[in-house]
DNA sequence: TTGACATATCAATATTTCTTGATATATTAG
DNA sequence: CTAATATATCAAGAAATATTGATATGTCAA
């Protein structure tokens, strides 16, 4: 029990799964299933470079030469970024000729709302704090 | 030259990527404010631990021995985590005798909410890629 | 085919983040 | 005041991630 957490980003398989187990009680468990993807979306989301290279395919797809010339950033900096992105399930790729486009994928987005949701909505607070003396 | 980017979420601030050339839109603009937040946001939710800390704060507020026993992690590891959360805004904390309380923000996730949002809104696809021949 | 271009991947290094154990600080009890 | 408890912080090492330059792969054009 020394280690076991994150062993996530960079590994990359099948993109935003999640496979429900045990649907024991709802909750914790449903979460706790996703709480990996999740936790690689978010990573994906967690750099400015990142961050802004999806701002930029908001306005549609764009191919590495546009937001390498965009971002400034070098050519295999920015594939690595964009690859890191994929494997989050963020974006999607599409070759065409000699050039590939990226675009949002809606998929993650959603996986990443859900979060949200999830947390706005309010939780029965019925556990009370171990220490609430 | 061998120092210049990544500079986020720790400690800095200094600008990372892309200095406004040419202020194509007022979208990016306005948003490349808000990226660093959002970095250090969804940095905070980039990792399974403190997920997991999340989503038990959902349930109402956590003393730190709550939150320990019920991780398996250990005291200082589960600070480290907390100071993480905090910093990135997601979580406050009430100090009630000796014992300290958090509690989810619901301020941050709504900066994640309009990041959602902002990504889930589709943009004009004014701009074509600039290899769309 | 050959050469040029677009992008991906590899290898080495730099940087960041996480974990652990030790110690510090604050608060309450005695 | 002193001891005990709850939590934070520091320091050092381990692990992960990012950056760079070099090279590989795939595609088009001549």
């Amino acid at each position: 029990m020394t280690t076991k957490a994150r062993k996530v980003a960079t590994g990359a398989k099948s993109p935003a799964a999640a496979k429900p187990r045990t649907p024991t009680k709802g909750d914790a468990n449903r979460s706790r299933s996703s709480v990996k993807t999740l936790a690689r979306i978010c990573h994906a989301l967690s750099d400015e470079t990142r961050l802004a290279i999806l701002l930029r395919l908001r306005n549609g797809e764009r191919c590495v030469c546009d937001l390498a010339e965009v971002l400034g950033a070098g050519q295999s900096r920015l594939s690595f970024h964009m690859k890191t992105l994929k494997d989050a399930g963020l974006v999607l790729d599409r070759r065409q000729g000699r050039w590939i486009h990226y675009s949002l994928d809606p998929e993650a987005l959603l996986s990443l709302a859900q979060l949200v949701a999830w947390f706005q909505g309010k939780g029965p607070s019925e556990v009370p704090s171990c220490c609430s003396k």
